[in-house]
Order: structure tokens, then C-alpha cells, then sequence
RNA sequence: GGGCCAAUAGCUCAAUCAGGUUGAGCGCCACUCUGAUAAGGUGGAGGCUCUCGGUUCAAAUCCGAGUUGGCCCA
């Protein structure tokens, strides 16, 4: 690019992004950038993948954005930071939309498709979702090494989960379990407690009563799955409970039933009984043991009937307060809690339901039915047998598959698990060593779901996954599900196999580990022959979430490649949101722990989800949702990425709003004008950078420059300290602030005069290179955030001698030369002056336009004496004033009433209960003197007897209690503005300094510039509507109706010709030039320009 | 059903940790300015600080109970 090159006169998002797109690719900005930091420290960075499903949505875009700003900022920092994007890749989401596309229903079709079909048409999916990420990521202009991203169905990474998992084995953390799970009957797989989604459904609602033995009456339990009953073992009760036996009388008939006393009446009311009598008072404890007879028994023969079958146990799952009976229909083949209390009681686990739902020969009579449909026959055989008190449905939440939505079912299979609950302590510990921001999701959120976290079940009956690499002897390889405990284990006699080389190693087939692909359908037919036994593979896939678990070492390609492993791990960052607390959080804290003894990362950034504008949820699937490709198509990109990084990135949420984006579209947009309007001067006048130094300028910078500078260097610490805390959103807050307030509505409009100057100067040239530094440092800071106008700019500002990309800069640093608290200060006060005058001088009437003979200042304290007088020059510049006057506390002005602030801090603790009423009457008091006399005086109405000073002196030898008493410290004295004088209070940070008093009385000097200055002004105006260039001279007709006016501006002729570039003030004829009638303040006057012909080059 | 987080101006947030008369930006209305101008300036309207209790002389802030939203768990 070259220095100074014109650019677009508005700032136009789009092609400006456009060009840089081709600029970067021209350059190689990105290699560039990361070759240049190759020698730096390193920074261990891994991207949590996402999962490839469809396209980036505007949450992934805020993740993205947030891990592109800081690994930009981080590299600017000088470190060599690891960059590598990752996919997930793996798992059922992929595998249902396969299913779908494919016409498929359940696991037959896909046998019959083939598994190694099947596992390509996944491949094959799940490459395709992909390619549509990485555009969208590179699209928002995220830099990551995007040619090289890991992909978690390569051979490497897929080894690297082997390899994860063969740790765990090696620390015995690996176990085959006969397990109570979740399962999906469409998929045909257990599934993960946090792959369940709740939603509300209608279900059976039904209250069952057991026959008792050897005794009279019956239990009632209540359910909301029929489908289970077939498999009851036992009826738990809650041991200390409360419950009676109930006479009820229905139809003539009457019974006994057993519930629990606080159920009883809605029991009862269910069973619709026409009366009732409560004849029993009993506990828990009083109906163990009583044995009753199976409901289905007819129906099922084979239910359970082993010793201790169908009686009354305690269980500490039962609530006699909660939904049901109190008596809780217990079947250890369905239900986690049902099934520990089952292997506690000793008892063999009945489970007469396979994979997909359907009922086994087991459940006799309903064999071959699936059991959902089976509810209705179970519910008319039970009320044929009698056993049924009320069939009733009910609205609940009920689990089911996360990506398929069927309905789960609770079943007891044989499952691989990672026994993470043997290292509970460790893994506690290990939250520990992590950093987390914000902090309180580590120790309350975190910190909870670890000490519940349950054994991992990883195995998976599913394809498209990471087959476990586990090899088991053949002989033992039986079906599962069939509940026989007495076998040997497999996970006693099983090969891990921990790499492909192993592998290729240990098994009788011929496998070259170079190319080995390890899915399914490849592995499946290696066995293992050892000291004469055959194993063959486990046929099941890992869980997905396995996957990314073992991203840390996955990015760095270990254990294929061990070069990188021992100096980077663990990482030094993730950066993901708040739902992966469950998910990736925990997924990896387990893995680095059963595998390493140690968590895989440092840090931990927890960010919140992107929320629609008015908060709700975005939803794909509902279509509710902003999409990032039109946010970029209405703004741009650095827009959008501006926006979404201004937002907390500390687990708060955050609500996408099209007006914040267009906010973020004026502040870029007044950067812009702030960097073009520099531009055409320095271009004109050759100013060159490298030689016209900010250190060759030095002892000619003004005390505005030595400001800019100084708020410079604040910015710069600032939002160095925000970034390394990770609160990048108040960094970008201190930036902005910094151009739109400070740089542009002060600095350039206080500085313009001194650019327009013709002549070369030395104010001129340490302006220019005063701006040149503020703008070339504020690029580079907001260059992590909009790296495009960023490099726009920073390329139009250096040209070649710059790097080839702002990309490439190092971060700013504090330079101590211009740090100066002390002016800062002084500005900030001049500033508030200049407010408050401009407030006044509007009051008065008086434009600013128009001179005023003076400007006092009521200084409150010294520091604000000190400031104007060391700026006076300034601040007459700025208020118009021809001279400005300073009064200080001590001398103040008679004509001033005054009033009093109280200071609630002091006040409160003195009068108690009465403080409020006190301070309303101080704030109305108005009073001469600014002292405690007077203002005592003014309300002594409200002040008892005892609170004034007099009144103490007066009872000092009274010895009664102390009473309160106004204070010096309580109150402030506030001025208050006489009527006939124009006066603003000022102040800063909430603080009152003082009040500035405009007198805008009028004489001929101020007349004569303030007319003169009206009809520059409308020249300009005019020199504008010809579109006239701001060199070119003109010819200048001044026709005012009001003689006095007339002489008044003439008074002033030499500023305005200066002032409009006109070289002659004669008559124009009508015909030619511009004229226009203006009213001035009530004066007529005809103004007409003409531009004078250009004279001949001349040399 | 349980845990965590949030709730303050029309919108986005600050002030909450350490109690002391609620603030900023954006938006809106009026006026104003005009050689970076799709800008800028001044003023104005706009708040039972989600509700109800409690502690305290004093609560947006601390405590308890609830409501609504988000996430997580069952």
C-alpha cells in the first residue's frame, strides 16, 4: 500500500474487507504473522471442536471471535501461539442424519447397507458439514492454521483416544459393567445421562395394587410406565415414613389398602371409593418383609421369584411426600436407583427388554411387543386380575435421545466404562490446579457436577465412532443382556491396544500402520492369537464426547508425533461456553485424569450463549435465530465482531442487538473520518513519519499533544489489564472511548486550525506527528478486534515501512516519556469547563461563534485553579472568551447565593432516624454566607431542640446525653446562580468543582468578529454547494442591508478574506457565481461567490 | 423437582465485593453547529433499581421467600 493513498471518503465495510481478503492472501499476512512469533514463547491453545453439523451459528461466531482476538492479542504479546482448529466429527448426530438422507430406520437397514458403506457415507457427511465451517470461520476473519485443522476421524487423532483410553486401562480405571443404562430403542444404543433431553409428554398414570400374602389387603404403588411392571422385584418404602391402612369402600365391596399417610386422601380420591375409614397407623419400618403376589404373574412367567422376590424393602429413594403412593414399584432391570438397591438386596437383575425395546421371550405373554405399545394390554390384563385402583395420564417430563428424539428406556446391559468415580479425589484436586474465568463456575457449578459425576459409560452399540481398542478372549464373547453374572469378566482377560504400530504389532493379520484406517469396519476383522487364545474386538464405538476429550494431545498429533507433547501440554487455554461444563470441561478433566493424572488445561474462559434481541434462546431448529451471514451483509465483519466481543465474555449471556451494531458501525465509522481527515494535509505538505519524528518534534508539542499522548499511554495500560484478565469487552470500552471522545471530539476539532495552516510550521508539524502516533498505536490495539479497517489503516499510514501487516506488530506499550497523570487531569478538568461554558453561553444566548469579553471561573479548590492557569491560552480558545478570570474559594463573588449539599455519610450516622428530614431541608436552604451559622439558621425549623451549636454552648453544663449537631464535614456549599448572569456548575466523576460564568455582554470589537464570523461561515457554505476545492480563490460580493453591520464587518474585511480564500471583494454580476439571501440575526444580507479563473501554471 | 447465574431509563450495561441523595452510552424530542459531517454540541423527557418480607439511623447493594429468563442436573 502506499503511504498517505487516497482512500474511500466514507467508510465502506464491505469492500474495504473485500480487499483485504486479497491483500492478506497477496502478502501472506497470516504465515507471515505466525513465522514472526516462531522464535517467541509458546502459548498452548486448543480449540474446543465444534461439531460439524450444518453451518456456524452466531454463538460459534462469538466463540470464534473471542478465541480470535486473543490469540491475536496474544501473538502481538510476542508469544508463538498454537492455533489449530479441530472438528468433531464422530458420533450419532452424524450417524441419524446418514440414517435420514439414506431413507434408513433402524440399525437392519444399515446392516444390510454395509458398515463399511454406511461409515463412508458418514465420512463423506460429516467432510462436507465441515467445509461449511471453515468458510464461515475464515469468513469473519478468524486466523487459525486453517489448512491443518484436526479432524477427529484421522488415524492420528483416533490414536491418540487409543492411546488416552490405554492409559486409564494401565491405571485400572477401565471396566466392563452389567449396568442399569439409558437407552435409545430407535438407535439401539445405550446413551450418556447428558445426551438425555427432558421434554413434557403425556404418559399412563396408574395406581397398581399388589395382593399381600399371608395377610389381608394390598399395597398400592403408582407408575407412569406400565412396561415395567412385567419386571417388578420388589416394593420399597421409605423406612421412616408415616403410613395407614385404609378401608375404602367402592360398589358394595370393600378392601384394605396400604399407602402412605400423606398420600392417602388423593390415593383414594383417584381410586374414586365412595368411602373410607383409616382402621391402621403404621412406619416404613412395620411393612418390611411382608410379601406380596406378583401383579403379572399369569402373564410372565418367568418373573422373579427368587428368594426374597416381591416383598417390602426399605430404599432411601422413597418419599412419602412426593409424587406416587410412598410405595415405590421397584424393578432393578429398569431404573438406576431400582437397580444399585437390587445388587445390594443381592438379587439377580430381570430385564425382560432387548436393545430396541422390545420385549424378550423373558416377558412372556408381551414377547415380541415394543413396550411402549405394550402399555395398554398391561393395563386392561391388570385390570382384568383386579389389581388396578386407577388408570389414569398424567403431563411429565420424560427423557429422551438427544438427536433423535425417541423416547428412552431404562435397561441393564453390558457396558464399558471408565471408573472415574475411583479417582473422585484426584479429579477434585485437579479442578483445583485450573484457573477459571469467571471464577464461581469453577468452584459452585464445576465443582458440583464432579463430585456427582457417576462411572463413564463410553461404549457406544453405534458405527461412526472410535472403536474401543479392546480385544477380549472369543470363547467368552456371549450375547449380552442376558443378565449372567456367573461368566468370567472381560475386562479381567482384555488387550488394550494403545497405537497403531501396537497394533499392526499384536494382531495375526498383515496391517501396515502407516496406513491403517482404524474404524469400524477395518478393525472389526483383526484378531489377537496369544499363549493360545483368540480375542476378538469389543464391537462397540466410543461415546463421541471421548472424542474431544483427548483434544489437548489430538491437536498435537501425540503419541504419532512426541515432539511437542513434553514442552506444550497441558494447555494454557480453552476458551468455550457455559454448556460445556457438562460437556468439554468435564470430558477432558476426566480423560487427563483417568489417563495423566492431571487436568488438560490452565485456564479456562467460559463465555455465555448468544441470545435473540429480546432474550430468548437461539433455536435452529425452530428458525429463531440472528444469522451471522446477515449481520455481516448489514454491517460488515468488523462490525459484527466488534459488537460481540463489546459483550462479557465471563459466563455471562449475551443479547444480540442490531442498534449495538449499529453503534459499533458510528464509532468505527468516526475512526475512519478521524484517520482520513489528517490525510489530504500531510499528503500536501510531504510530511514524512520516519523523518518528522514524534522525538524530532518534541520540544514543539503543544500542551493538547502532550494530552492526546498522555490519555495514549493510559489507554494503552488499561486495556492491557482488562485483556489479561480477560475482559476484553472493557478493553474495546476504553478504546472507543478513547477515539470518540478524546481523539475525535477533542483533539482533531481543537487541532484543525493548526493542520489548515498554509505555511510550514513547527505547531503544524508536531501535530501531524502527534496524530500519526495516536492513530498508529490505536490501530494496532484495535487491531485484534477489527483486523480488517485495522489493516486498512495501518497499511495507508506506513506504507512500506511498516511489517506487511498490522498484524505483525507487537503489542503497545506504556511509554513512559508521555505519561503525565497531571495533565490528564487538567484536561479533564478544561473539558468540563468548556461543557459547562458551552451550557451557559446557550443560557445567555450567545453562539459560540460570537466572542465574549470574559469568562470568570469559580474555582471550588485549588487543583481546578491550577489547571486553568496553566491552560488559560486554551481555554479562551475554546470558550471564545477574550479573557478569562478565576475566583477562588476565598474570594467569591457577593452577588452568589449559596446552598448546602449534605453528605449523607456523615449526616446519616449523626441524626439517625431524622437524617432524611434534615437533608431536605439543607438542600432547600438558600443562604449569603457559605457558612454553618447561616445555614443552621435557615433550617432550624426541622433541627430539635439541642442540634444547633448555640443551643449546645448554651446547655454545655446540662450534662445531658450529646445530641447531634451540624457539622463543617456534613455539608458542601453549593453556588447558586444569580438571575442576571449566565453560569453553569462543572464537574467530573460525579464531583462538583466549581461553577463557569459566561458574561455575554456585547461591544463593537465583539460585534464586528462575531458579524464577520456569521458570513465566513455562510461562505464556506457556499464555497461547499460549488463543490469548490479548499485551495482554490475566489471573488467576493458582500451586499448587507444594515449600514451599521455593513461597517461592522467591514471592520473585520482582512479575516475575511483570509478566512474564505477570496482575493478580490468586488461586485459579481447576477449572471455568473453563486448567490443567496441570508438572514443574519435579523440583518438581510446577499452574499455572492465567484471563483476566480486559475492563473496559468506558473513555476 | 434441585444447583448456578441474571433482573437497574425504551435498549445495552455500570454502581453490588467493602450499605450513604442511582449513573453512562445508544435511542427518542427540541434547539444548535457545519472545510473529518450518514458526524459534532446543548438541553429535555424517560427509574415504586422484578415482587414481598427482614437487618440497619440508612438497602439497587446484606439476609430470607417468591416471580421471570438463561444454563446445568434429575
Amino acid at each position: 500500500m502506499d503511504r498517505f493513498a487516497e482512500v474511500d471518503d466514507q467508510y465502506d465495510p464491505h469492500e474495504l474487507e473485500g480487499r483485504i481478503f486479497d491483500y492478506w492472501d497477496d502478502v501472506d499476512a497470516y504465515e507471515q504473522t505466525v513465522e514472526h512469533r516462531s522464535d517467541g514463547e509458546t502459548y498452548f491453545f486448543v480449540d474446543g471442536p465444534p461439531y460439524t453439523s450444518g453451518s456456524a451459528h452466531m454463538g460459534t461466531t462469538w466463540n470464534k471471535s473471542l478465541k480470535d482476538v486473543y490469540i491475536r492479542f496474544l501473538r502481538m504479546q510476542g508469544y508463538d501461539v498454537t492455533d489449530r482448529p479441530g472438528y468433531d466429527m464422530h458420533g450419532l448426530p452424524i450417524e441419524t442424519r446418514v440414517e435420514e438422507r439414506l431413507g434408513f430406520e433402524n440399525k437392519k437397514d444399515i446392516e444390510e447397507f454395509g458398515e463399511e458403506n454406511f461409515i463412508q457415507e458418514c465420512k463423506d457427511y460429516a467432510n462436507e458439514q465441515l467445509e461449511g465451517l471453515q468458510s464461515d470461520f475464515q469468513d469473519f476473519g478468524v486466523w487459525m492454521d486453517w489448512d491443518d485443522p484436526y479432524r477427529t476421524v484421522s488415524p492420528e487423532y483416533m490414536e491418540a483416544a487409543w492411546w488416552g483410553f490405554s492409559k486409564a486401562a494401565d491405571r485400572d480405571l477401565v471396566e466392563k459393567g452389567h449396568r442399569s443404562i439409558s437407552q435409545c430403542p430407535r438407535c439401539e444404543t445405550a446413551i450418556a445421562n447428558n445426551e438425555v433431553e427432558y421434554e413434557d409428554v403425556e404418559d399412563p398414570s396408574i395406581y397398581v395394587a399388589f395382593d399381600l400374602e399371608d395377610r389381608e389387603g394390598k399395597v398400592v404403588i403408582w407408575t407412569t410406565t406400565p412396561w415395567t411392571i412385567p419386571a417388578n422385584t420388589f416394593v420399597a418404602v421409605d423406612e421412616e415414613g408415616e403410613y395407614v391402612g385404609v378401608r375404602a369402600e367402592k360398589d358394595g365391596t370393600d378392601e384394605l389398602l396400604y399407602v402412605a399417610e400423606p398420600k392417602h386422601e388423593a390415593v383414594l380420591k383417584a381410586g374414586r371409593y365412595d368411602d373410607y375409614e383409616v382402621v391402621e397407623e403404621l412406619t416404613g419400618e412395620d411393612l418390611i418383609g411382608w410379601s406380596y403376589e406378583h401383579p403379572l404373574s399369569e402373564e410372565v412367567p418367568d418373573h422373579p421369584d427368587h428368594e426374597g422376590a416381591c416383598e417390602v424393602y426399605a430404599a432411601d429413594y422413597v418419599d412419602t411426600h412426593g409424587d406416587g403412593t410412598g410405595l415405590v414399584h421397584s424393578a432393578p432391570g429398569h431404573g438406576e436407583e431400582d437397580f444399585e438397591r437390587g445388587r445390594e438386596l443381592g438379587f439377580p437383575i430381570f430385564c425382560p427388554v432387548g436393545g430396541d425395546g422390545v420385549y424378550t421371550d423373558d416377558a412372556g405373554a408381551y414377547e415380541g411387543q415394543y413396550v411402549k405399545e405394550a402399555n395398554e394390554e398391561i393395563i386392561s390384563d391388570l385390570e382384568e386380575n383386579g389389581s388396578m385402583l386407577a388408570a389414569e395420564t398424567t403431563t411429565h417430563s420424560y427423557g429422551h435421545c438427544w438427536r433423535c428424539d425417541t423416547g428412552i428406556v431404562q435397561i441393564v446391559t453390558d457396558q464399558w466404562f471408565i471408573t472415574i468415580t475411583d479417582v473422585k479425589d484426584e479429579l477434585l484436586e485437579n479442578i483445583g490446579e485450573s484457573q477459571w474465568y469467571p471464577d464461581w463456575a469453577r468452584d459452585n457449578r464445576f465443582r458440583d457436577f464432579v463430585e456427582d459425576a457417576p462411572d463413564w459409560n463410553v461404549s457406544r452399540q453405534r458405527y461412526w465412532g472410535i472403536p474401543l481398542p479392546v480385544w477380549t478372549p472369543e470363547e467368552r464373547a456371549e450375547p449380552r443382556d442376558d443378565g449372567d453374572e456367573s461368566r468370567a469378566r472381560d475386562d479381567e482377560e482384555m488387550i488394550v491396544i494403545s497405537t497403531r504400530e501396537e497394533l499392526a504389532e499384536r494382531v495375526d493379520q498383515d496391517v501396515d500402520p502407516e496406513t491403517v484406517d482404524l474404524h469400524k469396519d477395518t478393525v472389526d476383522d483383526l484378531t489377537i492369537t496369544e499363549d493360545g487364545t483368540t480375542y476378538t474386538r469389543v464391537p462397540d464405538v466410543f461415546d463421541v464426547w471421548l472424542d474431544s476429550s483427548v483434544a489437548t494431545w489430538g491437536t498435537l498429533d501425540f503419541p504419532e508425533d512426541d515432539s511437542r507433547f513434553e514442552e506444550l501440554w497441558p494447555a494454557d487455554l480453552i476458551l468455550e461456553a457455559h454448556d460445556q461444563t457438562r460437556g468439554w470441561f468435564w470430558s477432558q478433566l476426566g480423560m487427563g485424569t483417568a489417563a495423566l493424572g492431571q487436568s488438560p488445561y490452565e485456564q479456562v474462559l467460559m463465555h455465555g450463549h448468544a441470545l435473540m434481541p429480546d432474550g430468548r434462546a437461539m433455536s435452529k431448529s425452530k428458525d429463531i435465530l440472528v444469522d451471522p451471514h446477515e449481520a455481516i451483509d448489514r454491517h460488515g465483519r468488523d462490525v459484527m465482531r466488534t459488537f460481540l466481543l463489546s459483550n462479557n465474555p465471563q459466563g455471562d449471556d449475551m443479547r444480540f442487538s442490531w442498534d449495538g451494531m449499529q453503534t459499533m458501525e458510528n464509532h468505527l465509522r468516526t475512526l475512519w473520518n478521524v484517520f482520513r481527515f489528517p490525510l489530504p494535509y500531510m499528503r500536501l505538505d510531504g510530511f514524512d513519519p520516519t523523518e518528522t519524528t514524534l522525538e524530532s518534534v518534541e520540544s514543539d508539542l503543544e500542551a493538547l499533544d502532550e494530552w492526546i499522548l498522555a490519555r495514549l499511554q493510559s489507554t494503552k495500560a488499561e486495556m492491557t489489564e482488562h485483556l489479561e484478565e480477560f475482559r476484553q469487552d472493557r478493553a474495546l470500552e476504553a478504546l472507543l472511548e478513547f477515539v470518540v471522545e478524546d481523539v475525535s471530539r477533542f483533539y482533531v476539532q481543537a487541532v484543525r486550525e493548526r493542520m489548515w495552516e498554509e505555511e510550514d510550521s513547527a505547531s503544524k508539524r508536531a501535530a501531524y506527528a502527534t496524530i500519526y502516533r495516536v492513530l498508529r498505536e490505536t490501530v494496532v490495539l484495535l487491531a485484534p478486534y477489527a483486523p480488517f479497517v485495522s489493516e486498512e489503516i495501518y497499511g495507508t499510514l506506513t506504507g512500506d515501512d511498516g511489517h506487511d501487516t498490522v498484524h505483525m506488530e507487537d503489542w503497545p506499550t506504556v511509554d513512559d516519556r508521555f505519561v503525565d497523570d497531571r495533565l490528564e487531569t487538567d484536561v479533564a478538568f478544561l473539558r468540563a469547563i468548556e461543557e459547562a461554558g458551552a451550557n451557559a453561553r446557550q443560557q445567555a444566548g450567545r453562539k459560540l461563534r460570537w466572542p465574549v469579553p470574559r469568562v470568570v471561573i469559580a474555582a471550588d479548590d485549588d487543583r481546578v485553579i491550577d489547571a486553568v492557569s496553566r491552560h488559560t491560552g486554551l481555554l479562551e480558545d475554546r470558550l471564545n472568551a477574550r479573557e478569562i478570570e478565576v475566583v477562588s474559594a476565598e474570594d467569591r463573588w457577593e452577588e452568589l447565593a449559596y446552598s448546602a449539599e449534605a453528605d449523607m455519610s456523615e449526616l446519616g450516622p449523626a441524626f439517625g432516624g431524622r437524617a432524611g428530614e434534615v437533608m431536605n431541608a439543607l438542600n432547600e436552604a438558600r443562604i449569603d454566607e457559605p457558612d454553618l451559622a447561616a445555614l443552621e439558621d435557615a433550617v432550624a425549623d426541622v433541627l430539635e431542640d439541642g442540634e444547633s451549636a448555640e443551643q449546645r454552648s448554651a446547655e454545655d453544663s446540662g450534662g445531658d446525653e450529646p445530641r447531634a449537631q451540624l457539622e463543617e464535614s456534613m455539608v458542601s456549599f453549593v453556588t447558586e446562580t444569580p438571575e442576571e448572569i449566565a453560569g453553569t456548575a462543572f464537574g467530573f466523576d460525579g464531583d462538583d468543582h466549581g461553577v463557569v460564568y459566561v458574561d455575554a455582554s456585547l461591544t463593537e470589537d465583539i460585534e464586528s468578529e462575531g458579524y464577520a464570523r456569521e458570513v465566513i461561515r455562510r461562505v464556506q457554505e457556499m464555497r461547499k454547494d460549488l463543490e469548490l476545492d479548499v485551495e482554490e480563490r475566489i471573488v467576493l460580493d458582500l451586499e448587507i442591508d444594515d449600514d451599521r453591520v455593513a461597517d461592522l464587518v467591514a471592520q473585520r474585511d482582512g479575516l475575511v478574506r483570509e478566512e474564505v480564500r477570496a482575493d478580490e471583494i468586488r461586485d459579481v454580476a447576477d449572471d455568473d457565481g453563486h448567490r443567496k439571501e441570508w438572514d443574519v440575526e435579523g440583518v438581510e444580507m446577499t452574499i455572492a461567490i465567484e471563483p476566480l479563473a486559475t492563473p496559468e501554471a506558473s513555476d
